[in-house]
RNA sequence: CGGGGUGUGGCGCAGCCCGGUAGCGCACCUGCUUUGGGAGCAGGGGGCCGGAGGUUCAAAUCCUCUCACCCCGACCA
């Protein structure tokens, strides 16, 4: 591809409202322009980008067996109504109404889609197992789209279905999405985790998310260096470290205007981990619920939700007084009449607590002696505290999630009838699981991970092209012709290349160059006159090598080293 | 949805507090010079100052409402 002709339009400032590292770099380097809030159009090079990473999904979904189809973006209500998304999903699903006022909706994903097929077409055991996928655009009314291309409305997925007989055979479909998803995010050179992550909304089996580690990621994942074990946030468990043993007795305590942990534990001259923070909670059907974690950890309300089985909210303040009498910043768990769930941390120990009598706390409280409650999981996950398989100290880390795998179960194909008959002829449903992968971030995951000052530093496998060409003197009618013979030479040995043609000065062709990424640079120039030779230059390390015109393909492979 | 911020030529910004009819850098067009890390000089084109009301002799500037976008949080199937 020539420059001079092409749409690459370069920014030699940052755009005002990108944040991000990819994001800012993807908008300077001219991968992408915004429309609207979470609407971009993709550019030339950010097309190709696209393509590349498309290509290697594909490659790996047809080796595992996936059979590619295109499923609608337009839905009927009707199979979301079936599945009971229609109406378990709020305002992040884009509902319309078509000229006959029949409810439509725009698929942010495809399960009921791929349930409703199955329940037509598929009829027997002999039918299964199956695995589809597409690589097709989804809608979803985000609440706040950020980060450039890591969060949007629209945004390009790969996704695929597998259809078991049982779970046996689901585990076998799960497992090969799972060694096809490392073998494509190790293509296309990103770092990355797997971890366990928390099924959600999308009910199931057991899910893991595939995360790139990231400053610019929106999830938290636990790891542990020792053992391997690695969780997102919302479900890693860990063992903190017991404060020192109390045996003091139960006794009230005055602490006027002292309302947080930090100003109780002043007051009293102790650790903030002596005390517990109580939270109420309301949950959406079983009401109130009182929570207690210890005074230096916070409640994950994710952990919370998967407890009780449903949604919470913070209580409001007139309903904490209501329930427990006293306001935020004195409540407690002793003699309350609203359940309480408790962290495990809180098992054994005396506590300071709320008195649930403002201006008061309650020093020597033990869980199971002064009150009630559930012991579950409920604390966030903090670096530095034990693993809970081998008790070595737990990292946490900012990530990006480029991939998900779900155990759907029978979760869509019971309400949309997708049944087989097994081989007794019995009718059973089919076992479903759903996988995903988004290209676009895989493209901002490697940006954020490889780029220095000057742009971007694309990997070989997913550069928009392979070899930057950078004609100096483009007047000069001997370094055009030595330009024009490499350009065609690299592209006849398969090295995509980039030819800057642009009648530009040098300075603007290097920025430019540097700013895009490309893994390998060539330059002809005066270098050409004086000694006969090009330089060939690797973007990440800028080693070089000067070589003639003749020996520039193998140069480049050269400079790109391995892969 | 809560909190904060920003809207002024294509891009990045100043002007707003203290009202007087819009400016800078880059980009763009023409000419000359220049040509290995975002060139110089000269000339030139381009702006409903996000939108709507209001105050005023006069509004980019003050007031009210509204829209858009960004950031933090909530949410994220």
């Amino acid at each position: 591809m020539r420059f001079a002709k092409s749409l690459i339009p370069t920014l030699r400032e940052d755009p005002a409202d990108a944040e991000a590292i990819s994001h800012r770099l993807m908008v300077r380097a001219g991968l992408v322009r915004q429309l609207a809030a979470g609407i971009y159009v993709y550019l030339p090079l950010g097309q190709r980008v696209l393509d590349k990473i498309t290509a290697i999904v594909r490659e790996e979904m047809n080796a595992i067996g996936g059979q590619e189809v295109t499923l609608p973006v337009l839905h009927p209500a009707e199979i979301w109504q079936q599945s009971g998304r229609w109406d378990a999903i709020g305002d992040e699903m884009f509902r319309l109404k078509d000229r006959n006022g029949r409810d439509m909706c725009l698929g942010m994903t495809h399960e009921e889609v791929v349930a409703w097929l199955a329940a037509r077409e598929i009829r027997s055991y002999r039918d299964l197992p199956q695995i589809w996928y597409q690589i097709q655009t989804k809608e979803r009314d985000e609440a706040r789209p950020r980060s450039g291309v890591l969060r949007t409305r629209e945004f390009l997925m790969k996704d695929s279905y597998t259809l078991d007989l049982d779970v046996a055979a689901l585990d076998r479909a799960y497992a090969a999405h799972k060694a096809a998803y490392c073998t494509i995010f190790d293509r296309c050179g990103v770092r990355y985790l797997v971890v366990e992550s928390d099924p959600g909304m999308m009910g199931g089996l057991g899910s893991h998310e595939f995360m790139a580690p990231s400053a610019a990621g929106e999830d938290e994942v636990a790891v542990c260096r020792a053992c391997g074990y690695a969780a997102n946030v919302e479900l890693a468990r860990s063992v903190p470290a017991p404060p020192p043993p109390a045996t003091e007795a139960r006794v009230e305590v005055a602490t006027p205007n002292a309302k947080t942990i930090a100003e109780v534990s002043a007051l009293l001259g102790l650790e903030p981990r002596r005390t517990v923070k109580s939270l109420l909670y309301v949950a959406a059907k079983a009401g109130p619920v009182l929570a207690l974690v210890r005074g230096d950890h916070t409640l994950h309300e994710r952990k919370l939700a998967r407890l009780l089985g449903e949604e919470v909210r913070p209580a409001h303040p007139d309903e904490v007084r209501g329930a427990l009498g006293a306001g935020l910043g004195s409540i407690g768990p002793v003699g309350v009449t609203v359940p309480v769930v408790a962290d495990e941390a809180l098992r054994a120990g005396r506590w300071v607590v709320g008195a649930n009598r403002d201006g008061y706390h309650l020093r020597g409280v033990s869980a199971g002696v002064d009150f009630e409650c559930r012991f579950a999981d409920l604390h966030a996950a903090v670096a530095g505290e034990g693993c809970p398989e081998c008790g070595a100290p737990l990292a946490v880390e900012r990530v990006i999630e480029i991939g998900n795998i779900f155990k759907l179960g029978t979760k869509y194909s019971v309400p949309l009838g997708a049944m087989v008959l097994d081989e007794a002829g019995k009718e059973r449903p089919i076992v479903m699981g759903s996988y995903g992968i988004g290209p676009a971030r895989i493209a901002a995951a490697a940006v954020e991970q490889s780029h220095d000052a000057d742009g971007i530093i694309w990997p070989w496998a997913i550069a928009p092209f392979h070899a930057h060409l950078v004609l100096v003197g483009a007047r000069d009618q001997a370094q055009a012709d030595a330009a024009e013979a490499i350009y065609r030479s690299l592209w006849a040995a398969g090295i995509e290349t980039l030819f800057d043609d642009r009648d530009e000065r040098p300075g603007v062709k290097f920025k430019d160059a540097d700013l895009v990424g490309l893994p390998v640079r060539v330059t002809v120039g005066t270098a050409l006159a004086k000694g006969g030779v090009v330089e060939v230059r690797s973007r990440r390390t800028r080693a070089e090598l000067r070589v003639p015109p003749g020996g520039v393909v193998a140069a480049v492979r050269e400079v790109a080293g391995p892969g």
